[in-house]
DNA sequence: CAGAATCCGTACCGATACTG
DNA sequence: CAGTATCGGTACGGATTCTG
């Protein structure tokens, strides 16, 4: 198995680089999974995406319901998970304006799998952090 | 649901904030799975472990295998998950040095965990391409 | 070979102010 | 209410140099 992660290589793949002959040498034909992992993995996106899996939610409901968020991150979020198809945008068009988010099929998928992983995380995390003070006690 | 997600959060649950009773009022009691995802979930962090899911390689081997990688974030994304306790790092004391890495039993749970959501990311690549395409053809 | 240390650009992210 | 625009600090990460 051989991986790859260059930021040329993600804009090569995300279909934003004109010529394909100019691609560079690396072997990027591995693992462009990592497109979509770092949009569903990213700090925000697990958050976003843990919340909408057991309801939809307006905006500013999301903003509440995950405590430390700024707007624009989570507009910035949002619009991500929006692009890649995980993420159903409805806006309503009324005064005042009313946008609720939630789960595309697609998203659903993403968001179990996230949830699950976040799970198995939750549970390890004794053994981690006795791991990081076994550590951190030999290292000092 | 609730979730939360700060830095000074992170900083506490590590266990470098002394003093426990100055805890900003931000519910942190949830999702500190973040913790252990951010490690595992890394750019250079998914990559390592799915290389040592197959076999234990010498550090310039991971840095050959996993090409992209600078030698500076290799070490510190190695060091993180020894850290952990996902990673187990052996130095034979010969000259020149030779250090194996390997994944120890919590470390082929989490490599494990992440490889099922690479893999079922580059299943939906597809997917996530064509809503890319069309999200971008619309907002044009 | 396996790293540690340093320098430094940049991109991320939060805070603030503004808009429809 | 649901964002966008702008600014500025910071931390991430790459390139280079040095060491046991």
């Amino acid at each position: 198995m051989s991986v790859s992660g260059t930021s040329e290589v993600n804009r090569f793949i995300a279909g934003h680089t004109p010529s394909p002959e100019t691609r560079p040498n690396v072997n990027l034909s591995d693992c462009p999974s990592r497109l979509v992992l770092e949009h569903v993995t990213s700090r925000w996106g697990v958050l976003v995406l843990a919340a909408l899996l057991e309801r939809s939610y307006r905006f500013s409901e999301l903003r509440r319901e995950i405590s430390g968020v700024s707007e624009k991150m989570l507009a910035q979020t949002l619009q991500t998970l929006e692009r890649d198809g995980f993420v159903h945008r409805d806006a309503k068009p009324v005064i005042p304006p009313r946008v609720d988010y939630s789960l595309t099929a697609l998203g659903r998928q993403a968001a179990e799998q996230v949830w699950a992983l976040a799970r198995w995380a939750e549970g390890s995390l004794p053994e981690v952090f006795a791991a990081r003070s076994a550590y951190d006690g030999v290292r000092v």
